[in-house]
DNA sequence: CTCTTTAGTTAGTTGATTTAACGAAATGCA
DNA sequence: TGCATTTCGTTAAATCAACTAACTAAAGAG
């Protein structure tokens, strides 16, 4: 029994005003003429819903644009003076959040580096970074749209629970409540407008979102941080994340590498997490140094020792790229978290193996890109899919 | 610059009328006051609906139903009388067309057991044997909505070209024009009413698409042939399959399994085809007995070859369930094709691996269907993939 | 300075859905 | 048997967002 939207004109009308929005995030500065050439709609049309959107500022009219015969089209951009929105990462380690734009734009960033405990003081901390982020000069004036928020662990489809967060220690937590329920929430805050999702998904839709022009068809985003996890969005008019059926989709840190491998915190063996993440790295490195046997040769032993764990890492990383490229067929593939800053010495290997694979010519690789600076991005990916959601829901905003 | 179709009033109304085919696809026997309900539209609207899809033969009224209290409303149904849909697949060793009604009944078989060589000589067997199917007395009087073909081998997202079949040595074949060009094919098939795809989507998404009840939020067939591949269907209203960037996902059998295994004629080393491709087991179990020590020795030690190759097949199998398992997070997963026959020596093991794996409460392991009679079940599916096409495609259908 | 071309707007029409009211078909109780 | 009740489905009028057609506006070309 399924409670789909209905069928009536508003909601026509609302699929309408959402394609030219995002024909605006796609390709910025057409004109009306070229949104009704784009969309199907007629010129009428266009010129009816912009004029609406003008109006509530969710647009701005550029100068024209002269150069060719006829009558300039003026430049229609996203807005990006009357409204924010607010996305956050909790991650193991500290918090970040960010203030952006409907493009994307980055008006203010606010950190913590306290690790995060329990889900009640994560929930504050949000909510905390959040009351900075607001009493920054940048975002003043400005109507608050919601608050995206990403965290490292699978979110159930619905987007209300926490279903589980090794790396935290949380299980089963009803944490979009919490957020709700938490001290310093922002007043001005719009009621239900908060999205929950995995880091790894949120950085993933702020990809495949809130880069200008085509977005990619099917991108990976894979997360090396203490654990390894995924994201996935494919393309189907705009981008979407895939979730699988419980929100369970991209939980690849357990995927079988290597039958009959090292043993798994999660009670298995050879999982990806063994080689590849950050926990395991750390204590084969710790491992290897233990016993001191030369006061001269540690270092050397040391180095060595580096050199192996992170080219195993590497080979890992590697085969997990060409599963993902068999089992997706991803025509990008996005390698971010804190792991891509030992750049050369893990992401080298596994760029080799997975260029060395032979690939047919009608099955090209995939653009493989790698974000040392990912710090941010699954806050503003966060701030992304709240953005998508703003756009998306059927309700006439204000 | 998306070509999406157009805005207007009557995409609305085909969108609605879309969505009354869905609903009573999957819940038949609604009465138009219970569509009503579950669309979201009013009564009049559905009733009009209805009148009109009564009218074309493509729902048909069944007698009311009583018992509770009030006017008792009038069972609806899809038809079952005016209208045939044809699916096709074309295997390695022969090929088989399936004439289908609205419901997915199947009306009429027809097969062929000559080995598949040229695309031309496929396109003419798909031709003849439609041909018989509409020879049929059961086909006979019923409009023609269109073809659906299957084939193992990748197809460009546009359905127009297969991208490669190795088992069948086709490279990059523009198979749909080859088709609308052939000899016999049937003059009453609408224009452009024909669709193409890879044999492991056509069945995955036969196996969520007829099926009625709620469809599955994401269900992954595993396809056991001379190759291995995969489809997946995921559930954004109605179920849709995931193709990828190049409509190369679920090409699963070069995934790397066992790094630094088998060498796979791919070119590369510890593909899941190395252990679980029926081309390698066939090549195993002739190899274990080319040399025979023992006339009497040597029944059993083919015994014993058969149970290992098995075996390890099974345990290939059950690490490539867990993977797709960890990356798409399935709540369905089917196994079909040739392989099955043998039943327990290869599933056995596969299921003990992916059923011994540690879960989590939160993510349940999916359920895993077994389909040992799964011979039709891509023309079955490829018949249903146009039957969606039918449904979905905004256009007045006689 | 007028002509041509393209951009955007105004006026009136079309069409699919809506709300409101009505007729139809069953059960249930007097 | 008869009438009230309940729910189903239809008819009639209203709404609303798109459309077509025709206009004005703003640039370059000759």
């Amino acid at each position: 029994m399924p409670t789909t939207p209905g069928g009536d004109q508003p909601y026509l009308k609302h699929l309408n005003r959402a394609r030219v929005l995002h024909l605006l995030r796609t390709h910025p500065g057409l004109s009306r003429a070229e949104l009704a050439a784009h969309s199907g709609l007629t010129k009428v049309t266009v010129g009816s819903l912009v004029t609406t959107l003008l109006d509530g500022g969710w647009l701005s009219e550029g100068h024209a644009r002269p150069g060719a015969t006829g009558r300039p089209g003026r430049e229609l951009h996203l807005g990006e003076t009357q409204h924010v929105l607010l996305g956050a990462e909790i991650g193991v380690l500290g918090a970040r959040a960010v203030a952006t734009t409907l493009r994307g734009t980055v008006l203010a960033r606010a950190e913590t580096r306290t690790p995060t405990t329990t889900p009640h003081a994560a929930a504050h901390t949000v909510t905390r970074l959040c009351g900075q982020l607001l009493q920054d000069p940048a975002t003043q004036g400005r109507e608050l749209l919601g608050l995206g928020v990403a965290l490292p662990g699978p979110v159930s489809p619905d987007g209300t629970r926490v279903l589980y967060a090794p790396n935290l220690g949380w299980d089963d937590v009803p944490f979009l409540d919490l957020l709700r329920a938490a001290p310093d929430l922002p007043a001005t805050l719009p009621a239900g407008a908060i999205t929950l999702d995995n880091e790894a998904n949120a950085a993933a839709f702020g990809e495949s979102f809130l880069r200008p022009g085509e977005p990619p068809q099917l991108l990976a985003y894979v997360s090396l941080g203490s654990g390894v996890g995924a994201g996935f969005t494919a393309l189907s008019g705009t981008p979407h994340v895939l979730r699988g059926a419980r929100g369970l989709a991209g939980e690849i840190g357990h995927a079988i590498i290597q039958p009959g491998g090292l043993y798994c915190h999660c009670g298995n063996r050879g999982c990806v997490e063994t080689l590849l993440g950050g926990w395991a790295i750390r204590a084969a490195l710790n491992l290897n140094v233990l016993d001191p046997l030369d006061e001269a040769l540690a270092p050397r032993l040391r180095e060595a020792a580096v050199q192996v764990t992170l080219g195993r890492a590497g080979e890992a990383l590697g085969q997990l790229l060409v599963n993902l490229h068999q089992t997706l067929g991803p025509d990008e593939i996005v390698i971010g978290g804190a792991l891509t800053r030992l750049d050369g010495a893990v992401l080298g290997p596994a760029l080799d193996v997975y260029h060395a694979r032979q690939w047919r010519p009608a099955a090209p690789p995939a653009r493989v890109t790698v974000r040392t600076d990912s710090l941010y991005l699954p806050a503003l990916g966060a701030a992304a899919q709240l953005l998508a959601r703003v756009i998306d829901t059927p309700q006439e905003p204000a």
